[in-house]
DNA sequence: GTCTATAATTTGATAGAC
DNA sequence: GTCTATCAAATTATAGAC
């Protein structure tokens, strides 16, 4: 492969989601690329630093795929982005599952999910045209019923739970 | 203590709420029991075994806590169940972290987070006397509104944050 | 950038004495 | 029921050759 940084976080995105930050090892990484676990570590000096990259990767990937979508079409579009990974591999929000984990993961990790759901809150307080604090309080339910439905959806085994919970969401 | 099994019950799910199923040792629990590993090994042969219990454990008293109220306050009855744990200790549901890691876990703990959310939605789906596919859709949905607020009010480190993401929830 | 080798620690789990 | 002692494996991480 061509870059092995991306070859990495995208290893890791894939394990993270699967079985968390404390689901997964350097030589689990080196072995789906591919690798040894001490390349791993060139790249990546510690698991923290790793972690963090890949949920940084993971906030600006998501914001900008829904990005520039017209304010009554954003809860669509976070909507149909989880549903889709969800559907395709099983796998629920990267940063949901950081979240679950908070407790135990080191500071420059929470940090980035903090982003995410900061920025998510916004953007989809922003649907519609509102603003403010109304708006706000608005983005968070919504973010919390997306980030909720795709919990239970793959606690369950039935991703179909996702599209119930979410369908009346607005 | 009179009760060790109940103590080791108490610190794992103090431990699985804080960081998850891959998050603790048996080290860790023998060490806020009392006791040593192989003390904890006495009581619940492998790891598996122990998470499940707690999982099971704190299904049967979240139910039991909840059961007997009228139709119209059961949404009230579990937000505020939610809501109390997550402010006295910071800690969410111990079967929505065990949720989020489903993919790493042992078929005997997944099951018993399943029944949990099953028993959650039909129950939450009975709220206002309605009954059927319709009723369980909107337990559905408001289960995961609850849970999802309760990961992201943690992960922003917010507790207020389950409060606005639940407001209106009915 | 990747490897071999390895250090230092932790993990889940067992044997057997008391 | 609890302990000491221990095992085999896995973990994060580093040193140094190529």
């Amino acid at each position: 492969m061509a870059n092995r940084v991306e070859d990495i976080l995208n290893a890791t995105e894939r394990r993270v989601r699967e079985a968390g930050y404390n689901g997964f090892s350097f030589r689990d990484i080196a072995g789906d690329v591919g690798i040894t676990s001490a390349s791993v570590h060139h790249h990546f000096p510690t698991k923290a630093a790793l972690g963090a990259a890949v949920a940084r990767r993971y906030t600006d990937r998501f914001l900008s795929h829904v990005e520039g979508t017209k304010d009554d079409r954003i809860v669509a579009a976070w909507r149909e982005a989880f549903r889709r990974s969800l559907r395709e591999d099983g796998r629920m929000c990267l940063c949901g599952v950081l979240g679950a984990e908070a407790g135990a993961l080191p500071p420059e990790v929470i940090v980035e999910a903090k982003r995410f759901f900061e920025q998510g809150v916004e953007r989809l307080g922003a649907a519609d045209g509102g603003s403010g604090k109304a708006a706000r309080d608005r983005g968070l339910r919504i973010l919390a019923t997306l980030e909720g439905a795709m919990l239970i959806a793959r606690a369950l085994g039935d991703p179909a739970a996702f599209d119930r919970a979410t369908a009346d969401l607005r």
